[in-house]
DNA sequence: ACGCCAAAACTTGTATACTAGTCAACCTGA
DNA sequence: TCAGGTTGACTAGTATACAAGTTTTGGCGT
């Protein structure tokens, strides 16, 4: 996963942090559970310290919720937070995009166009998990072709947040076709040099998320805060 | 300040971090300065562990730079870090005006326009670190008016990048009016509902960092990386 | 004088002990 | 039976000791 900024070395924090994120965001820790310092470092085989620069990141990325000398929970959903996340998103991808189209990469728009054939193969064998890979890939050269790949940290840190809500959520092959036919919508504009039409594709294929979490809102409310 | 997410308690990490983060930003701790935690640790009054998780918050806003083993210095200016902060408060901001524009939260036009008059004010009488403080204030305000409060938190640290190296440049009266009127002229579009004058306006505004940038760096390399 | 090597003086990473605050269960009294 | 207070078992915050790695420095040999 790598979140870490400049890695100069792996360290055991590291090695803590990744794995708690992997349980949080596939949901194998599910939001709400009372998880502790203590524990956990017994668990890993570590000692408290390490576990605990582990907790302050993941409470940063709003993943855990310290409550000091209470308890620290893995973070519950919130609408709000969920809210933000997206709107975070959706303003630095708009913004991608924009540049992406004006001035794209050399050499993006060919990495790009691979990907598409990746995902339409992805579609066509109904592979979702597949297609989850290359989705993320996708919006990731993106970032590339605007020539800013450290947006791609941001927009990453923003999924995380919606993605383990996600995780809720089947994939249907509809909807697998329906996201594919927006990255071609969206390739084909920036090829265009379309901005405007890139930045209403793509605010229509962020918003498909809109029913999602509406639904999970109700299906599964006692993950959510209060 | 208060950085911190969600503070329910001052612990003595949160006075460290302040107290660096002022130093830091200010440019009393110059870009490149050698900081070790012991030190800091004995000179502040504390042992080395909040030290150390006030590193660590630091380093996550690029203001730090942690070798292991090494030693940890105050971040060198980094043009590429310089230019991927300025992207990432751009893009939120020209959402945030554009969600501004289109339906503003109720009062916060009000809010906008009593900023506005205390800028003249600051504009008149010359007192350019009150039109710092505004200008901190008008762009919080906006985020309020587009009901997204917490994207200020995110322009907030993306600025800090780029405010300790504005400390180097004076503000002019000239530079000081010209801020302010794009400052009007951003709620005027606003109150217009005319998102795309706002967004044009907030980029305008923005890029007027470019030659201030470009000029310290020229006269101050010696606090850029490499 | 110069180059190399070794040791000492740093650095941050990790482990553990201790402090202080919070909560819940249980006991006591009415 | 129930209300209230005390106690103990949690929690995270802090201090300190130790480990592991890097850099600097100084001295030795050439």
């Amino acid at each position: 996963m790598a979140l870490s900024n400049v890695a100069e070395r792996t360290t055991s924090t590291d090695l803590i942090f990744d794995s708690l994120y992997e349980r949080i965001v596939s949901l194998e820790l599910l939001p709400g559970t009372k998880i502790s310092e203590t524990e956990v470092a017994k668990s890993l085989g570590y000692s408290r310290q390490p576990v605990r620069e582990a907790f302050t990141r993941l409470a940063n990325l709003n993943l855990l919720l310290i409550r000091p000398q209470r308890a620290t929970l893995v973070r519950p959903f919130s609408l709000e937070l969920i809210a933000d996340a997206r709107f975070m998103r959706l303003a630095i991808e708009l913004e991608v995009v924009r540049q992406a189209a004006a001035i794209p990469v050399p050499g993006a728009v060919k990495k790009l166009r691979s990907s598409i054939k990746a995902q339409r193969e992805a579609v066509n064998t109904g592979d979702t998990q597949a297609f989850h890979d290359l989705d993320y890939e996708f919006h990731k050269l993106m970032c590339e072709a605007a020539g800013r790949p450290a947006a791609f940290q941001i927009i990453s840190e923003n999924k995380a947040q919606v993605d383990r809500l996600c995780v809720l959520s089947l994939t249907s092959p509809e909807t697998m076709e329906t996201l594919f036919a927006d990255h071609v919508a969206i390739l084909e504009a920036m090829m265009d040099h379309n901005a405007l039409r890139a930045e209403e594709v793509l605010r229509q294929h962020l918003s498909r998320l809109d029913p999602v979490i509406d639904a999970i809102y109700t299906t599964h409310r006692a993950y959510f805060e209060h």
